[in-house]
RNA sequence: GGGCGAUUAACUCAGCGGGAGAGUGCCUCCCUUACAAGGAGGAAGUCGGGGGUUCAAAUCCCUCAUCGCCCACCA
């Protein structure tokens, strides 16, 4: 076998690796009853993005939790696709036309729609493939969209079905209004966005003055919207205007006769105490209106311009519009003053323009009562959330919830499935497009809306299954697991799919919802790709490769609430791989011919010690990945940054650092004690390969074929090779409390050789002060402090004095003396002791202290004030040791 | 207006009731036949301020400050 390469290349491997998983046929697995499934739904990018850092974060979550649990073998399904993205899609296209110097309206609706297709055709396989590039697992071979024609069918009867149950009514209400999109958004599709504003004061007159008093003043933001008004409001208990109320005021500018009335919601302190009242422009006039039979009228067109309504203002666009209508009242004397004010302004989620509150016809979905079971889920503990907090995030907005309105003016979509009889009126839903009235035989046309993208995207767990159909898939493999996501989909994602998951699923969509951080870039600021803040995850692959990103991500992922990521900190995750990469081939390349795969053989502490670190490292990694063990240990589910750092930590810390360097002197021996090292060197390098392999997917199966260490089980891929499990019974506390006493000998006897720059060639002798058992336990680890400290000759003797020329030494409760003819500068060494000592003084008057505390005695839990007594002893012994030896250096 | 989160070593962040940690950076030494993308050693922090609870607080409670986010019919 030709030497494998000292480092490891990512890009060298990743290709070829990735190429025999697609083939391999793993990633999506089958119904097999009887065991328990493993589902998870991608949150479906829309087809227009490509990879940012969001998805790179959240997919390695998922990709973790699904590779492990294919590894226990229960039967996985990572259902993977694309969103249709209505707005997003169509915005795409229709730049890609007026580049052309075309619109939409020009070619038409149908041409328009196959454009769309042609775009998804185009750009919908690209983010599905950085996806495979990632080493995500995803069910590649069923690959979903949510504008295929079992989906569209599966949107249309949610539809029909809340329809013909009443929970779907059209009506005129004030909804929010793109004026660039020229679509309606529902309430939580606005970004709101505090903008210093102004607040202007504006005089109305009244059409008959009463006594001196010939006018009011209104304070408003959007002094444009005037040429709408229908009324003025005060409050019915405001005595400035009580004399007032019935009054008829004239709008200025427009000559309108309008009444003042009186109502609860005017705020008497805000402004002037009286409202100009617009309904078909703010969703307060608007209630207001209706509480008082004002009139709306509408005063902008679909694009923000002024309508015939505005007289003079006619296509004025809105801001010149305000500026003219500000210039004109000030000419006439009307404006009475200019405040800054600061206030919130609502933005299109897709555009960022402002958004007009607008009186429009539109479709609304009653929520009330699908919020209600989906409230009781969560209260319940059918559906968790992680990080919990978010819980009553949820719980907040389901309570208050408000309708929803979901019909979008747009041409791509799911259109809605109503057809209208101009000749009787009838409206019906319907399954089938309708060539006829079903009432009276006469010609309907289908509503030329469409619905919000969330509509379609909120039945994605179960219309990937195969919903409305019956489907194997859909009994086997529903509800869901896990579902992972970003935060800002709370709502518009997360909630709807609980609401309509229970509504036409008949249960909860998934039982835990991890709410993974956000990531930020380095300065704190919101990755965008439009800003150039962002991090391209194809460029992180490219230089620390695919394991190198996913384990830097996984290493950040904590409780917190975002990530500020910064390239630089992947770096030791790459090195992390190549660390891998090389303690295999370490471990491979110490292997002789005859070697025969079997179990550990425990045969030395450092073995012991080793098993027992190896058995506590898949406890914490169970715990940290799977949410029924956290939950058997009391413990917070997916903790991936924990399992990732006691990954690394044991890996690197533990096996290379320590156990590698331990074995190296038997390897060399040969004979069973050789033998015995080579059994656990490939027993722990193997579970530790299948523990790492959900986060670094690509290294540890390069190692798993290329450097096949002979194990019992060899399935074809390391994916499908059995997780680690049953190792509880290596624990072995009595060889960690040993092999930590080696720890400590050998770091001091280092720092010792460090201080004197001693060559890694020179061997010191070591005179260690200790009696009995510890005497036995220092006098076995000889060979260890010989290979690993370069000590020569021991001695340990329970009344060991310095020695002459003596450099000094304390680990834990020994004394240690290394003689350094001509070498040892005394003042430097007693230098350090003295501080030392100072510091072990301060630490066992400490101890002391508290040990003397009665209430501390009292009500502290026996294991801690034991350990604190142990520790107190060590202290002791420590202070002792160090006052002899500053003694013995004062000479 | 309501709510949530953050504030720990120069930087980025873990830890969240009983010994202040990691990575990066910095200093010293070492190309020791797994790995220089490495090894060994080291310096570095009154855990944002102030109260309180407790035998014990970075950790729990209150409060203030700063930063960030979410929600809200803030004319």
């Amino acid at each position: 076998m030709s030497l494998p390469p000292a480092a490891y290349d990512p890009r060298e491997v990743e290709g070829p690796i990735l190429e025999s998983w697609l083939a391999g046929g793993w990633y999506g697995q089958p119904v097999l009853e009887g065991r328990p499934p493993f589902t998870v739904v991608i949150p479906p990018p829309n087809v227009t993005g490509s990879l940012h850092m969001g998805h790179a974060l959240n997919n390695t979550i998922q990709d973790v939790l699904v590779r492990r649990a294919r590894m226990t073998g229960r039967p996985t399904r990572w259902v993977v696709g694309t969103d249709h993205a209505g707005i997003a899609t169509q915005n795409k296209v229709e730049q890609k036309l007026a580049a052309e110097g075309r619109d939409r309206h020009e070619i038409g609706r149908e041409a328009f729609v196959e454009a769309c297709w042609e775009w998804r055709r185009e750009h919908g396989s690209i983010i599905i493939s950085q996806l495979k590039q990632m080493g995500c697992s995803c069910d590649f071979e069923d690959e979903w969209f949510t504008m295929d024609p079992s989906y569209q069918k599966a949107v249309r009867k949610v539809f029909v079905d809340l329809f013909e149950q009443g929970l779907i009514y059209r009506g005129e209400r004030i909804i929010n209004w793109c004026p660039r999109c020229t679509t309606a958004l529902s309430d939580i599709e606005i970004e709101h966005e505090e903008l210093e504003g102004r607040l202007w004061r504006i005089r109305y007159p009244l059409a008959d003055p009463a006594g001196d008093v010939d006018h009011l003043v209104v304070a408003t933001t959007r002094p444009e919207t005037m040429l709408g008004d229908t009324c003025v409001a005060v409050h019915p208990d405001d005595a400035r205007y009580r004399a007032l109320i019935g009054a008829t005021v004239v709008l200025p500018l427009v000559g309108r006769r309008i009444p003042v009335v009186a109502d609860e919601h005017v705020d008497p302190s805000f402004g002037t105490g009286a409202v100009k009242v617009t309904p078909a422009h703010d969703p307060n006039d608007f209630e207001i209106g209706e509480r008082h039979g004002c009139e709306k009228v509408n005063v902008l067109t679909a694009d923000a311009r002024v309508t015939a309504e505005g007289g003079a203002y006619e296509g004025l666009d809105r801001y010149e519009a305000r500026k003219r209508i500000v210039a004109d009242l000030e000419e006439q004397g009307l404006l009475v003053s200019v405040d800054d004010h600061v206030h919130s302004v609502g933005h299109c989620y897709r555009c960022h323009t402002v958004v007009e509150p607008w009186l429009s016809d539109q479709w609304f979905v009653d929520m009330k009562p699908l919020a209600a079971p989906a409230i009781e889920c969560a209260r319940d503990g059918r559906v968790r959330f992680h990080p919990a907090r978010w819980t009553g995030v949820y719980y907040h907005w389901m309570e208050n919830i408000r309708d929803w309105c979901v019909s979008r003016q747009l041409w791509w979509g799911h259109q809605i499935p109503v057809f209208y009889c101009d000749s009787c009126g009838e409206m019906a839903a319907s399954m089938e497009d309708l060539a006829a009235c079903p009432a009276c035989g006469g010609p309907v046309r289908q509503d030329p809306d469409v619905l919000d993208t969330w509509f379609s995207s909120a039945l994605w767990p179960f219309a990937t299954l195969g919903w409305p159909e019956k489907t194997p898939e859909l009994d086997y493999f529903y509800p869901t697991t896990v579902l992972s996501t970003a935060r800002d989909i709370l709502f518009l994602w997360v909630a709807r799919m609980i609401m309509q998951g229970l509504k036409f699923a008949g249960d909860i969509p998934y039982a835990e919802v991890i709410i993974h951080p956000t990531v930020f870039n380095a300065a704190g600021k919101r990755m965008s790709k439009s800003l150039g803040t962002g991090v391209d995850p194809l460029d992180l692959m490219e230089h620390y490769g695919a394991d190198g990103m996913r384990f830097g991500l996984m290493l950040q992922t904590t409780g917190s609430q975002d990530i500020r990521f910064a390239e630089e900190k992947l770096a030791h995750s790459r090195n992390f791989a190549n660390k891998v990469w090389n303690a295999s081939r370490f471990v491979l390349m110490s292997l002789r011919e005859d070697y025969e795969p079997g179990p550990p053989e425990p045969l030395t502490v450092a073995d012991r010690w080793i098993l027992s670190r190896l058995a506590d490292l898949s406890q914490t990694v169970d715990v940290c990945l799977d949410a029924d063990r956290a939950r058997e240990a009391g413990a917070e589910p997916f903790q991936f940054g924990e399992a990732a750092r006691a990954l690394y930590d044991f890996f690197w810390s533990e096996f290379c650092d320590w156990y590698i360097e331990l074995a190296k002197g038997r390897l060399a021996e040969g004979g069973p004690p050789g033998a015995a090292a080579r059994r656990n060197l490939v027993f722990v390098l193997d579970r530790a390969l299948r523990l790492l392999h959900p986060m670094m997917p690509f290294v540890t199966e390069e190692i798993w074929r290329r450097l096949p260490l002979p194990t019992e089980d060899r399935a074809d891929s390391l994916m499908i090779a059995e997780w680690p499990r049953g190792l509880a019974h290596m624990r072995d506390p009595a060889a960690e409390a040993s092999v930590g006493v080696l720890q400590e000998l050998v770091t001091e006897v280092r720092a010792i050789r460090a201080r004197y720059g001693l060559s890694p060639k020179a061997r010191v002798d070591l005179v260690v002060r200790a009696a009995g058992a510890d005497a036995a336990l220092v006098e076995a680890q000889a060979h260890y402090l010989h290979e690993l400290a370069g000590v020569g000759s021991l001695s340990v003797d329970p009344a060991a004095v310095r020695p002459a020329c003596s450099a000094v030494g304390v680990a834990g409760s020994f004394e240690l003396y290394v003689p350094l003819e001509g070498l040892v500068d005394f003042a430097a060494e007693r230098e350090r002791v003295v501080r030392d000592l100072g510091r072990a003084r301060e630490d066992l008057e400490r101890l002391e202290r508290k040990l003397a505390n009665e209430g501390y005695l009292a009500k502290a839990a026996a294991e801690v004030i034991e350990k604190d007594r142990a520790k107190a002893a060590e202290l002791a012994r420590a202070v002792v040791t160090l006052e002899a030896q500053a003694a013995s250096l004062s000479d």
